[in-house]
DNA sequence: GATTCGTGGTG
DNA sequence: TCACCAAGAAT
């Protein structure tokens, strides 16, 4: 018999509740740590960062992990590992190489974050994490849960770490209707799990939570509480509110914006442009884009090129992106062009005060081989039905 | 408190 | 197809 499959019991140990006075809250909690542990050290998934927990493998895995899935994760782990094996080599890295190892991951301000904390731990810290909760939680990109991740996992401070799994677990064995989307649902949480939280074991007790949410309390259908440690404790297992709980307001509706790709060719070479430092996607390079979707006959204009050093133009197969806040609705063309457009004296064979209304105006595009496109620049994945066009 | 930051899996 | 949403943080 599975000693975790603790379905068997559950008859027996509502009944027990029901003729005792009912559990509050901080008791409730309290009554997860013996089974919550158990079921960890036996069911704990091996991952690269959790089997070598050093403090930078636990910080850097953490940031990655944030608002992305583990699957996604771990190629990008173990590949940012070997080009940044150290604090120090993060510290010194160079940004276009650093967003290259962390393009397609997305919320690239972490990957800038993470550098300019890395310089931090360097200067002020001497090249090694502080053990410290309010010290960590001071550095960019480091948060009340990544902070509490960090004490906990690397350092054992028994710090509670509340991320999307954890508040999913806890309002449900709380039998909580807060809304997990905000901000003061998730302080509360804190506050109430820090009271709780054993002070030998927070690295496990951190990551058991976690695991259910991520492996048994889980997100977008049925949970399976047959299989969870919690289940005789949960108030939302015993009332079968599970699609009631955890409660999170809808979201807001998404922006939509229409936007036109050119993939500007002269001879082997293809046109890039960087992306402003600030805003969506900063800092990233992409293919010259303008907003609306022009006939292929305004393309001089929209590019603000002499139309003399156009040699051929193609229409390019439609394409969507969905962001977190912003749809991209886009249509693309090839564009050929000539020596002329392609001078680097003169970038973009431009007329003087014309070109791109918005972002492409703003540093010019430059042209770059495939090869070099593929090893030193970052492009988002949002371009990536052109980027394949390229090759 | 409300917005803005990517991307891919999933029902 | 589409809405949801994941090991959140910064502004």
């Amino acid at each position: 018999m599975d000693i975790f499959d603790t379905a068997h019991l559950y008859d027996g140990l509502q009944v027990m509740e029901r003729e005792q006075a009912p559990l509050g809250r901080e008791e409730r909690l309290k009554a997860m740590e013996k089974p919550l542990l158990a079921w960890y050290g036996s069911r704990a998934r091996s991952l690269p960062w959790r089997d070598d927990p050093k403090p930078y493998r636990v910080w850097i895995s953490e940031i990655m992990l944030q608002q992305t899935r583990v699957e996604a994760v771990k190629p990008y782990f173990e590949r940012f590992m070997k080009a940044f094996p150290e604090v120090r080599d993060l510290a010194g890295a160079e940004d276009d190489y650093l967003m290259k190892m962390w393009e397609g991951l997305g919320y690239y301000n972490r990957a800038r974050n993470l550098k300019a904390a890395a310089r931090m731990v360097m200067e002020e810290y001497g090249g090694c994490l502080p053990a410290s909760f309010e010290e960590l939680i001071k550095l960019p990109g480091i948060g009340s849960y990544t902070a509490g991740a960090i004490a906990s996992i690397a350092f054992g401070i028994p710090m509670p770490a509340v991320d999307g799994n954890v508040l999913r677990v806890i309002s449900r064995v709380l039998g909580d209707r807060g809304d997990i989307r905000k901000a003061s649902v998730k302080a509360g949480m804190e506050q109430e799990l820090k009271a709780v939280m054993p002070s030998g074991d927070a690295s496990r007790y951190n990551q058991g939570l976690i695991e259910i949410g991520a492996l048994v309390c889980i997100p977008g259908g049925e949970p399976r509480c047959g299989e969870c440690p919690l289940a005789s404790v949960c108030l939302t297992r015993r009332n079968g509110w599970w699609k009631e709980i955890p409660y999170k307001s809808p979201n807001k509706a998404r922006k939509i914006e229409e936007r036109t790709v050119f993939i500007i060719e002269y001879q082997d070479k293809v046109a890039i442009h960087k992306r402003p430092m600030n805003g969506l996607l900063a800092g990233l390079y992409e293919f010259p884009n303008a907003c609306g979707h022009p006939d292929a006959d305004e393309i001089p204009a929209v590019l603000g090129m002499n139309p003399g050093c156009i040699k051929a133009v193609t229409p390019l197969p439609a394409a969507k992106h969905v962001f977190s806040h912003v749809e991209w609705h886009m249509t693309g063309y090839r564009v050929v062009v000539d020596e002329a457009a392609a001078d680097p004296v003169f970038p973009g064979g431009r007329e003087e005060g014309k070109g791109v209304a918005d972002e492409a105006a703003a540093g010019d595009w430059f042209f770059v081989s495939r090869e070099q496109l593929a090893s030193s620049y970052a492009i988002p994945n949002a371009f990536q039905a052109y980027t394949a066009l390229v090759g």
